[in-house]
DNA sequence: TGCAAAATACCGACCGGTTGGTATGTTGAC
DNA sequence: GTCAACATACCAACCGGTCGGTATTTTGCA
């Protein structure tokens, strides 16, 4: 129904192949947490493989975080909620699509850049970095949306940016109650929230 | 200005000085990324004491997330937004309560169990119930005025539990999003837009 | 009250396995 | 033949955890 993966395609290369496998260890164990032998029995590939295309595992981290920011940017620039006239409308039905997103267990729809930078924050700039960019790149790609959403519905005392980083708030905060023990339901609810608030607001603007 | 553990007694035992260590370390390392020989050191004492209070890492782990739980429990009981009287009040004060404890770098106002959860919530069960009970106890702390809010505006179609761990989601997705690179403004800001979405959601009811 | 015994608190050297990382091949396409 | 893409073998440091032992406090009984 909905796949864990609906936007990479299969990896080929060992440096793919590596990705691939950093994502779904570090989405269930954390960065820390997955040592660099066990990425490599998970992409199938050896340490010195590894160490060919990785100067470290720091490195492999940053890529993971780019690699994980230009798949997810790329599947949501192809979403249809961007044809959608109405730009209210275009920013709810980004809202229902990361609902509909959630299913199944945690690991399969948490977030990795999520994930990595609470841990790796302050022990790597350049991964913190990195994660950084792929959550504010997320939120810049919805940014414009909320900014003509604001001007149709004459809303000028909120920021687009500052709700478009909101709406990864939401996202962030929903992953982390669903690892604690809420399960999808919990991240779903986390979102219902967020778009009663979106539509509140965008409903104040009008009357 | 903002003390970084206002509600904590000075530790004098091993044991607590250890937990307060685990705190710091996990607060800015994470779990797996502090060793056990870290936590010996930050809390000055010897391996053969840490391993005397706690049969293993993990053991520490669970131990961490409750007295976080039982501290920060604590510090929001005393806390003087319980005494207004409107209900709304008292949902809105905690909110700007939580707003006042941020500041200063990330990791002297972020979440232990938000933290720990995120990394172990697949490698450690115990850990991740833990962390679970840590959240979902200071949801149930605000539950009963958020239930009061809702019956004192007429709403009916949103629940107070909801409600009260959508305060921990944003809560904690705020955390990241201020790991990310936002910093103390960053968790500000999200809850304010908590707040402004509690406001319009207590005002849709009076009207 | 005195005092031995037992429980608790703590110490630090040590162990085997794992860690991230390196040095040195091997292979196959151009 | 050259060079990128791997594979194999190996290393020193570090990891969580153990163990024998000591200092201190509490307990139980005469």
């Amino acid at each position: 129904m909905i796949p864990n993966q609906p936007f990479r395609p299969a990896p080929v290369t060992a440096r793919d192949k590596l990705l691939e496998a950093a994502v779904k260890l570090i989405r269930s164990q954390g960065y820390a947490g997955t040592s660099v032998e066990q990425l490599c029995v998970e992409a199938g590939v050896t340490k010195g493989a590894f160490f060919h295309h990785f100067s470290s595992k720091e490195a492999l981290g940053v890529a993971a975080a780019e690699y994980w920011s230009a798949s997810t940017g790329q599947f949501f620039a192809n979403a249809p909620y961007h044809q959608l006239e109405d730009p209210v409308e275009r920013v709810l039905g980004y809202i229902d699509l990361r609902i509909a997103l959630i299913g199944g267990p945690v690991e399969t729809f948490s977030c990795v850049a999520g994930t990595m930078v609470q841990e790796a924050f302050r022990t790597s700039a350049a991964i913190r970095a990195a994660c950084e960019a792929s959550i504010a790149g997320n939120a810049a790609a919805l940014e414009s949306d909320i900014e003509a959403a604001l001007v149709q519905c004459g809303i000028d005392d909120v920021k687009a940016s500052s709700l478009a980083l909101h709406v990864q708030t939401v996202i962030q905060g929903g992953f982390v109650l669903a690892k604690a023990g809420g399960g999808a339901d919990m991240a779903r609810d986390a979102l219902i929230h967020l778009k009663r608030y979106f539509e509140m607001l965008f409903k104040r603007g009008e009357s």
